[in-house]
Order: C-alpha cells, then structure tokens, then sequence
DNA sequence: AATGTGTTCAACCGCTAGCGT
DNA sequence: AACGCTAGCGGTTGAACACAT
C-alpha cells in the first residue's frame, strides 16, 4: 500500500509494537488490517500485523500444550478434514490454525520416526492410517457433537473490539499464565513490562484515563465496525483517513509509547 | 563448559477466494 | 464480465530453545 517494502519492519516483534497493535485493535476492530498498519505507526504490513494478532495477542487464545483430549480432536478432525487447518482451528476454540499446524507436522513426524523404529510390525490403532481423504473417522461422535461453525459464520478470531475489550478486561483479572508467560519471551530485551500482563493492564488504564480515552468509547454497546462504519462514512475520512488517524492517534501514541520508555 | 543435534513455534511467502466497482 | 484490492489460508523457513554427548 502507501509504505514501500523497504521501510516495512520484519522478523521477531517488540513488546511495544504488541502494545501499539493491540491498543489499535482495540480502536478500530481486527479488520481493517492496512489501514490499522498505516494509522498505528507501526512499520508492519498489514498481513503482518493481522498475523501477529490471530497468531499471538488475540485474547481468547490458549497458550500452553495441548490437551490430550484437544490432540485427539486434531487427530480426528485431521482425519476428517485433511490439512484444512482453519478449519479444524475452528472447532478448537483458543487455538490457531498455525499452532494446529504446527502440532500436526511435530506429531508426523514422531509418527514417522515411531514408524521407522517398528519397521511395519502390527497396524497402528492411531489415527496415522486415516488419510486426509479417508472416510474411515467420519461419523466420530466427538466431532458431530461439536457446534457446527460455517464460514459464513464470525471467525473465532474476529473479536470486533468491544467484545475483545471486554476479554482484556477479564484476562486482567484472571488466569491466562500461558498466554502472558509466552509473551514475555518475544522481547528479553525489555525490562519495563512483564510481558502480556502488563501490556494488558496498562492498556486498560490508559483507556480508563479520561484525558486519553479513544473518541469511540469502548464500553459502548457500539460495536467498532459499527463505529468503523460511522467513521468511514464521513468525509474526512474518505479524504485521507490514514492522515486523520495518525493527528486523533497520536496523542495516545505518545502517551502508551512514553510508559514503555519509563 | 562447549558443541552438536533435535524440536518448537513465530513469522514470512505465495496463492486464492470473496467482495466492490 | 473483468479487474483490483484485501483478508485469509496453507506451506515453509529459520531463530530460539532444550537436550544429549
């Protein structure tokens, strides 16, 4: 879009563009992925940042190992659906297509090498010998039990703002180790926040500050694509939003930047 | 303690579906 | 119908970490 590649920031990213992308998640939705990339100031494509939420700070993640029980479901909903990722991402709430895909290429492989070591002795009674196109698991009452989520429906990973606003707030006030603990590793480098915990929290207050408080009130029954929506409606918007993003943005921009640099 | 090897997982890349014009 | 744009998906890579020697 408007950035070249060449300014465009990759690899690894820092506790403070995690803090500058979930606090303009937070304002505008997870959906206007470009837009959200050009108005935070962060030099991360679109993608990247789109990526970086689904994949690390949306809130309704689980962190941590797999259960039994969830390594089970991959298996057969693998079984199921092959290398459809999202799909089976889908009926295993708080878990992404990367992480899924992520488990099933570790699990192959161990497979594999289990299957090198016992060179063809008996069949295996796992779920390896069910191709993708296999029929062999579908009528398995652990999945036909699962709500049906088409893809018309809300992806999981489409919060809106206010509802993920809404899990922030909770996330503060409870559990989440996982999540918060794992984050913390993205940046060793920075010692002025604790990880996610603290990522969260200090959103919450700056939001909670009236003087900073984001021109869409988060605690409103407005949902932010509605309030996308009102913004994109008018004309100063459709006349350059990105320049009226980046005068309303940042004020708060500075504001959350110069408490990561106490 | 140093080095090698294996494992995990975040992030990138390329492609495609879906939508608006 | 054709085109352009964007979000989303699946495959792949490589850095960081864990464990073995």
């Amino acid at each position: 879009m408007g950035q070249d590649d060449e300014t465009m920031r990759k690899g690894p990213w820092t506790e403070h563009e995690d803090f500058q992308l979930v606090f303009y998640v937070h304002m505008f939705g997870d959906r206007r992925w470009d837009f959200i990339a050009n108005v935070s100031g962060l030099k991360r494509t679109g993608k990247s940042c789109r990526l970086r939420w689904v994949n690390y700070l949306h809130p309704g993640l689980k962190r941590g190992k797999m259960t039994p029980h969830e390594e089970r479901l991959v298996l057969e909903l693998h079984a199921k659906f092959g290398n459809r990722w999202s799909k089976i991402a889908r009926k295993l709430p708080g878990r992404t297509d990367n992480e899924i895909k992520n488990y099933w290429r570790t699990h192959m492989r161990k497979k594999a090498q289990e299957k090198k070591r016992t060179t063809c002795r008996s069949p295996s009674p796992s779920f390896s010998h069910c191709s993708s196109s296999s029929s062999i698991c579908t009528s398995n009452p652990t999945i036909d039990s699962m709500p049906k989520i088409e893809t018309k429906e809300r992806s999981f990973y489409d919060t809106g703002g206010v509802d993920m606003f809404s899990v922030i707030k909770a996330k503060n006030n409870n559990n989440n180790k996982d999540f918060k603990n794992s984050s913390a590793r993205v940046s060793d480098t920075s010692e002025g926040l604790d990880g996610m915990d603290d990522i969260w929290k200090d959103i919450d207050n700056l939001l909670e500050d009236d003087s900073i408080k984001p021109v869409f009130d988060p605690y409103s029954e407005i949902a932010p694509s509605l309030a996308w929506d009102y913004c994109s409606s008018t004309s100063w918007m459709l006349n350059g939003q990105e320049e009226f993003g980046k005068d309303m943005l940042s004020l708060t921009s500075q504001q959350f930047s110069s408490r990561l640099t106490d």
